[in-house]
This record gives C-alpha cells, sequence and structure tokens, in this order.
DNA sequence: CGCGACGTTGATTTGCCTCAACGATTGTGG
DNA sequence: CCACAATCGTTGAGGCAAATCAACGTCGCG
C-alpha cells in the first residue's frame, strides 16, 4: 500500500521498467512516528532518504538564539532528508519531527548508492528531483523577496491548501518568516475584506 | 586554456578518467560577451548549460511592476543556466547579463543528453552540483529570514569578496532584497564602526 | 561638455516585530 | 472524566528596521 504510493510518485518523474521500479521500491523499509517524534535531529548524521505516505512532518532549523525557521513542511507523497548531511555523511544542521502521526518509506545510504550502481535510471530519478525542488527553491528566494508578508501568506495557503489545513499559526508563521502574531492579523484582514 | 579552468572545476566535485573528462569538456563552446549583452533573455528558451572562464554575469528576473531580484552573480568557476527552462525546454523566467566583458563556455542540451548516454560520470556530476547547489539555496532561504540587512550584506561581502568588489550598490541591492539606499546606509554604519 | 547612471543623505512613512494581556482550545494526570 | 496546565490564537500599544521620496553631488562616457 505505501509503497504503492511511492511507486506512483516515481512514475510521474521518470519512466522506469516494471522490474527496476519494484527493486528500488522495495529497498525503502516503513518507519511509524509518532506526534513529535523525531526522524533526524540537528547535529546527527542524516542516514536515509524519505517518502512520506502518511501524517505530515516539517523540516527546520534552530540558530543560535532558539528561533525556529522552518524550511519545509511533508505530507503524503513529499520527499524528505537533510541532502547535505545525507550525501557527505556530515552533522545535519536541520531536524526533521512528525507534527502528527506519519509514516515514511527510507532507504538508507548503502542501499542507495548499492541502487545507483545498479540502475542509471535511479540517478537519473533523483537528478531530476532534485532538479525541481532547486527550481522551487530558486522561487522560493524570488518570492521572498518580491511579496509582502499577506501576499506570501495567500501564496501558501493558495498553493499547499492540504498542508496549510493542518498547521498552526505558530507553526505558518515559522516558515513565512514572519510572527504568528503577525499570521493572526493577516488572517483577520483577508476574512474581513470578504 | 579556458578549458582548463572547466577540468579543474569539475575535477573538484567528481573523479573522472581522463580520456572522458577531456570528451566531455570539448563539447563546450566558448563564447565572448561584451558588457550588457544577454545570454539568456526572460521569456525565450534556454539552450545551453554554460561555465563562466571571464568577467561577471548576473542571473535575474523581474516581476510585473518592473522590479529587478538578482538570484545570483557568476564569475569565473560559477556555472549558469536556467535549469528549470533549461531541462524542460520551457519559456524561461530568468534573463542572465553580462556585467562586463565576458567568456563562457557553453553546451547545447544535444550534447548534454549524448553525454549523459556515454559516461555515467556525467549524469554523477551533474546530481552532484545540483545537489550542492540546493543546499546553498536552502541556506540562503535560512539567512534571509533570520539574518538583518546588515548581516546579510556582511554575510555576502565576507564570503564572495571578488564578486562583491565588482558590484554597483544598486546590483548588490537587488541581490540581498533591500533597496539601495540602504545598502548606501549599511556602509557608511560599517565603516563609522572602524 | 553635458547627460545619464550611480552614490549619499535626510525626512517621512510603513510593514512588521515585540511585548503584554487575555480568551479559547487541547492535552493530561489524578 | 474532570481539573488544571500547557499550548495556541487574538488583540492592542508602542517601537524599530527598512522602504520611499526627494534633493543633490560625483563620476564616466558619448
Amino acid at each position: 500500500m505505501a509503497h504503492q504510493i511511492l511507486k506512483e510518485n516515481i512514475a510521474k518523474h521518470v519512466s522506469f521498467p516494471e522490474k527496476e521500479l519494484s527493486l528500488f521500491c522495495n529497498s525503502f523499509y516503513p518507519v511509524q512516528l509518532a506526534k513529535k517524534d523525531f526522524l533526524l535531529k540537528q547535529g546527527d548524521i542524516c542516514s536515509f532518504e524519505g517518502f512520506v505516505t502518511k501524517g505530515c512532518l516539517r523540516v527546520y532549523t534552530l540558530d543560535a538564539m532558539g528561533n525556529e525557521y522552518i524550511l519545509h513542511f511533508a505530507i503524503k507523497d513529499w520527499w524528505i532528508t537533510d541532502i547535505d548531511s545525507f550525501t557527505n555523511q556530515t552533522s545535519s544542521h536541520l531536524s526533521i519531527q512528525a507534527l502528527e502521526a506519519s509514516e515514511v518509506l527510507l532507504i538508507n545510504k548503502n542501499e542507495k548508492e548499492a541502487l545507483y550502481q545498479q540502475s542509471p535510471n535511479v540517478e537519473k530519478l533523483f537528478r531530476i528531483m532534485t532538479q525541481k525542488t532547486h527550481v522551487a527553491l530558486q522561487r522560493r528566494i524570488i518570492r521572498d523577496h518580491s511579496l509582502t508578508a499577506d501576499d506570501r501568506y495567500l501564496y501558501f495557503i493558495n498553493t499547499y491548501p492540504k498542508i496549510a489545513q493542518r498547521l498552526t499559526n505558530i507553526q505558518l508563521a515559522a516558515y513565512l518568516g514572519i510572527s504568528h502574531e503577525f499570521v493572526s492579523k493577516i488572517r483577520r484582514k483577508i476574512s474581513q475584506q470578504k
């Protein structure tokens, strides 16, 4: 079931011969997470590349003052890892935590490297996925520079309504880079306009 | 000469057999650019992946109001493309322009695809480079959210002194996401502190 | 030379933050 | 299952970082 979601996700990116696709997907093992469980803690080394099949997680970092900055959320059909820590086996700058009971499929570094050897399609898959994320990150930087807090809020809830639904104002604020009080004021302003 | 710079750059990312490396590098052709020349214009389709061997360029986008947002600069040893437009052959959101007389080495999409077929090392090279950029973009988003304009300015000139040297306040402002007047005020504040 | 692009500076405004208080909602241990 | 704590959301007052606007000086270039 969970593996089926993964298969369909991969098919969106590249076309794989069914045999390779199954081999690839079967290298992933499921992990159940309770609310507030950590998949990765800042400072640890990220041993996995993950795919969410249920629930919701956040990927974030804390600065020296304890302020929290959320890089992104991940619900069903999203990939999660600290790509830097994972590929270089260095201490992670990021934490990944379940915001609710969640299920993820994980693959270890050794397994992934082995698959790279076995199938050029795997290398291609990850190159393409990384490219897509790259484009998304570039666009987010532009949005952060060009839009007001109000418009970034609206962009997020319109673009990711299924994620926005599940978040507290505090979490959304830590993603948008604004205070949670101001999120509250934006919501009021918008509801009055209607 | 220019190709030598490219070879050394690639060697920083992955180890290639010399023969493959030469084959790869020879697929790039040099292009000379005068100051203000465009390598890519917003709306066009990006046909190349490029590597700068001389000069300085900027990668930027204009919004509907004509405001300019600079994604990054590129001097010697930097790669440039619109990865979205290039890989998907879609209309580009970005422009790339020479800020001074520059030289770049370009490779076309067809050539690059051919190389992907010939050598798995090429696929790996681009996956690794894209991953590195990915990490850099993530960190930039965090910096944009966590640092004041003063600190982002300082970070940039300390991290990229060779680039900062060549830029006008206006260009730097369009990169940092602040007004050029404020850049001027930051500079004054810093010089007074010393 | 004269023009246009750039840099500087000050006055004013504004978007968003901080702090504080309070109500509502959720979670939890007895 | 309830009581109480903890977390979250709302609101207002006041403050600050940075934008905007405007004026002016400088420099490089056709």
